[in-house]
DNA sequence: TTGTGTTTTACGACCTCC
DNA sequence: GGAGGTCGTAAAACACAA
């Protein structure tokens, strides 16, 4: 499966303020969702409407977001601008959802390890159990004083992403399964990942995303026929189903009971 | 506390497209 | 050739029962 020339690379892809604000991401804008090739996939988020047809972006849009490259050293070294403090003009939706991160205190890189709320206000059960900046203390350790050799087998390590960082990737994924390019780079800048790691999460999840329509397939081959269930939102994707951009409504909260796709508690407001 | 199962990052192999 | 896709997998992080 091909996308990569779908995706908006010269397309319009900031326009303005085109998001919905449900999904609580401002002023973001983007340009039309990258549909895959082939059959679609995903029915049951697809049709989620965003404006599409807003102005052409500005020409400067490229210009906030020279994210840094994917090098190791822009993630985990003492780098990268915190986004939270940077000049981008970009605002992660309600303040209860995404008051700014304030950079941690200390010598660490000011990345977006805040998890919501504050430290006494975990966002989530699993926000309990993580310390705020953990993911940063462990790849900064892991990066083990600038030294490259990090190998698969030897010395691995894989950074915890914060709550916050997950709950953008999962909006974004919400929104379109494919990331484009620029927005990529945007995320990755605003949330202190490097275009790698969006790339690869959305891989990733996209991957688990599969993983769980087939458990349901088998689930459901392995029942006796039943009658449909009496939500019209409650699809069941298969490879065979309607071309993308169908079936959910686009009045259907995407964090919603409703969703066709379970959003993790941790996710919800 | 420990053993075990699941989830989450990250990568490599391979493919397609320009 | 490079970028990004899927697929499979490794290993850390995590959840939870015993």
């Amino acid at each position: 499966m091909y996308v990569g020339y779908v995706l908006d690379k010269d397309s319009p892809v900031y326009p303005g303020p085109a998001r919905p604000p449900s999904l609580g991401l401002g002023s973001q804008a983007y340009g039309p969702p990258a549909p895959p090739p082939g059959p679609p996939q995903y029915p049951d988020f697809t049709s989620y409407s965003h404006v599409d047809s807003a102005p052409a972006p500005p020409a400067a849009w490229s210009a906030p977001f020279s994210a840094p490259k994917d090098d190791w050293a822009a993630a985990y070294g003492p780098g990268p601008a915190a986004p939270a403090a940077s000049p981008v003009p970009l605002a992660f939706g309600s303040p209860a959802d995404f008051s700014p991160v304030p950079a941690p205190p200390g010598p660490g890189p000011g990345l977006l390890a805040q998890p919501l709320g504050g430290p006494s206000a975990p966002s989530s059960p699993g926000a309990q159990r993580r310390t705020p900046y953990e993911w940063m203390r462990r790849s900064v350790a892991a990066g083990g004083g600038g030294g490259s050799g990090k190998t698969r087998t030897k010395d691995k390590y894989r950074v915890v992403y914060t709550d916050h960082q997950r709950l953008e990737l999962e909006k974004e994924f919400h929104y379109s399964r494919y990331i484009t390019i620029r927005r990529k780079s945007e995320l990755a800048a605003n949330l202190g990942l490097t275009e790698r790691q969006v790339k690869i999460w959305f891989q990733n999840r996209r991957a688990k995303e599969r993983k769980v329509n087939k458990k349901k397939q088998q689930q459901q081959q392995q029942q006796p026929p039943q009658p449909p269930p009496p939500s019209a939102h409650e699809v069941t994707p298969t490879p065979a189903g309607p071309p993308l951009g169908g079936l959910c409504p686009s009045s259907t909260s995407l964090l919603g009971a409703s969703s066709p796709m379970p959003v993790k508690e941790e996710y919800l407001p």
